[in-house]
This record gives C-alpha cells, structure tokens and sequence, in this order.
DNA sequence: TCGCCTTTTGGACAGTTGTCCAAAACTGGC
DNA sequence: GCCAGTTTTGGACAACTGTCCAAAAGGCGA
C-alpha cells in the first residue's frame, strides 16, 4: 500500500497481521488473502515480500520464540521471600495467560506447526526457554540471597514442564483459581530446593 | 467398497483412518479424499457415512478423549512403594509416549482442534481426565496403604499439569532422560502428600 | 431370469487456496 | 511534461477442497 513503507517494515507489519489472524482463527486461517487483509495490503504485496506462505509462517514461529519471552513473562518482585517471588512470578504469567488466550493458544498452535514444518528449529527454539529460565532462576537466587541445591537445568525443566502443562490445562478450562493453587505448590516445591547463603 | 460392512463398522473404519492420516500429516491433512484413501474406500462412502468432515472431526475428537485413556496409560506395579509406583505409573505413559510420538502429537493437534471448534464439548472431555486421575490416585493409595494429605481434586490436577508438561516438552526436545528426570522429581513431590495409614 | 428397490460409487460443481505475472502506478532525471 | 526504469497491484490460473447426486451395481423375491 504505502509506497513509502520499506521492505522490512513491510514483512513486520504483515508477520503482525499473520499474528493476529492466527490469535484469532488458527493457523488454518492465515491464508495470504486473510493476513494481506489484516494488514490493508494488496494480494499483490504478499509474494512480494515472501516468496511462500510457509517462509511467512516460519518468520512468525521464529518472532514469537525469540529470546525474551520467558524473561518477560515471568516479572520478578522487588524484596519478597524465595517462595513468594517464585509464586509471583509464575502468577504474572498466569495473568499474562489470562489477559490474553487467544494469543497463547495461538502461540501453541504454532509451536505444533513448527513441531511438524522443522522439527530442527523447533528443537533448537525450545532450548532458549530453558536458558531464560535458568536465567531468571540464578536472577532469583540473587535477590533472594539462597543457593539452588539442585542443577539449574533440573530446576528449569521443571519450571518449563510446570508452566506448559498450566498453559494446557487453563486453556483447556479455564479454572483460573484451580491454576493458582497449582501455581502455589509449585512455588513451594521449587523453594524447597534452596538453601539461605550466608552474606 | 466391502457391501457386508455395516454403518458403525465403517464409522468406526473412517476415525481409525483419520487418526492414522492426522498422526502422519496433522489435522490439515485429514481431507476427506485422504481419509476414504487411507481406509481404503471410494470418496462417496465418506458422505455416505457422514454428514460432513466436521462430524468425522467430532467423532475423533470424542474417540481419543474417551474415558479411560488415562487410567490405560498409567500402569500401576504391583507391590512397590508409593514412590515408586506413582514414578512407574508416570514412567509407563513417557513410554506410551516415546513409542508412539506421532499419536500423542495428533492428539494434541486435536486437542487444540476441538478446543477451536467446540469450546464447551472440550472442557467437558478434560473433566474425564481429572476424574480418571483422581480414581488412579485413590487406587494408588489403597494398594500402597496410604492415605493423601490434602484434597484429591489438587493432587490430581498436579498431575494432569506434569503430565501435559512433560508430553509437551518431551515432543518439542525429544530428551528422553530429562524427561525421566523430571518425573522421578514428581513421584517425590507427590509422594510427599501422604501418610501412613496403620492397618 | 427378470424386475424392483436399496446400497454404493465416482464424476461434477462451486468455492477457496497459493502463486504467478502482465499491466498499472509511480519515481526521479531531463 | 515526458520518458525509462522500478515498484506495486489485483486479476487469472491451476490445484485442491467439501459436498452433492445421477447413475451404476447389487440384492432378492417371483
């Protein structure tokens, strides 16, 4: 449309669109007419940009999994307790989760396409969750003053484990306080492999 | 094609094939002229036998949710402690999932599916779930001669939240030990809600 | 064997999809 | 204002989809 807007601007806007119509149809509905509509683009501007629907929906796998997610998502609390900033954090993603399904269950479905397009890549986008958790964890650590007692990779696995299976069952329920309860005997499970560091 | 067949059995024959053909190419894949290829019959058996592809859709979903997968899927030792039974009863479906990735990636698809489709029908199916968790704990504690400290309900959706965890993450990374890791971390959480029952 | 009724079939149809590409719109230099 | 070169567009195409239905095949009493 704009003739002004520069190519890459233009991938953003129509990676958006895609976003957006899978949020609200399924990845089945991110046809090329559906997201160029989306956007307020011409047919035309899709295959000048992608050169396939699946390079667009790659490029969309691969913004959603980028690096920051789990640290974004999992906010931590200034001052707390160790067992109260694990709670809090795993809340703030509860909430996210809450705010917004539809985004979430999009982001799964696309996991699943990514699971079946390139199984490589979805592999190696997975791994970076465990890196950002490991990360929040040792940022936990810091603030709480603890020590973890037990590796930070098991540790993080589980907290992965823990939140995709919180992501499925709300999704599929939508039991918000069920989801809290679980979310506090998680917290209090991970605290419990910690010990206080002496300063 | 074969004339002696009867309705239910070529019912039953289509879902069968639309697992098979979802299990290989997902939910996209399952057109009609696949499925009727896949059981071997000509296209017109397809609206023959039903009404639309959204029907065979339902019916699959409402197949694979079917009541007693759970407790099918968590086999139970004979004669371990708690620990150890709940770790083997987790351990038996990870094998039910490495054995057979495809089905349970299907299952997932359609899981998503009918959560799209049919919000209310899929909320009703994943009550089975808690419900067959429940019963498998209850049967867990008579034969280890236990008794749970805290509800039912949250112990069950514990495990129902790992369970999908670990499937999911198990189909994303494919690591097999870390799987197992986390699940023998489990077994000792949950074994931790439980006391003694003296005879 | 014939005729009649039910069951079964695959060709046809309208709609949608991803993709291409000839033409239209636009740009900047003269 | 005009032209050569680039960017942008939306109509066209072939492939595929779910669905329908007229015709073929099959069964069965006579």
């Amino acid at each position: 449309m704009n003739r002004r807007m520069s190519p890459e601007a233009r991938r953003e806007a129509l990676v958006q669109a895609a976003i957006r119509v899978i949020a609200r149809g399924g990845v089945a509905a991110a046809t090329t007419r559906a997201v160029v509509a989306e956007a307020k683009m011409p047919l035309g501007a899709f295959h000048y940009v992608f050169t396939s629907r699946d390079e667009l929906l790659s490029e969309v796998v691969h913004t959603i999994t980028d690096g920051e997610r789990m640290a974004a998502e999992l906010a931590l609390l200034e001052g707390a307790g160790l067992e109260a900033t694990v709670a809090a954090a795993l809340a703030s993603y509860l909430d996210l989760l809450i705010a917004d399904p539809d985004r979430e269950l999009a982001l799964t479905e696309l996991s699943l396409y990514g699971l079946r397009h390139d199984p490589a890549l979805a592999r190696r986008q997975h791994q970076l969750y465990f890196l950002e958790m490991e990360a929040v964890l040792r940022q936990v650590a810091e603030r709480c003053g603890i020590r973890w007692t037990e590796p930070l990779p098991e540790l993080a696995r589980r907290l992965i484990v823990v939140t995709e299976g919180i992501t499925g069952t709300w999704l599929a329920d939508r039991d918000t306080d069920a989801a809290r309860g679980v979310l506090r005997a998680v917290a209090a499970w991970v605290a419990a492999s910690a010990e206080r560091v002496d300063a």
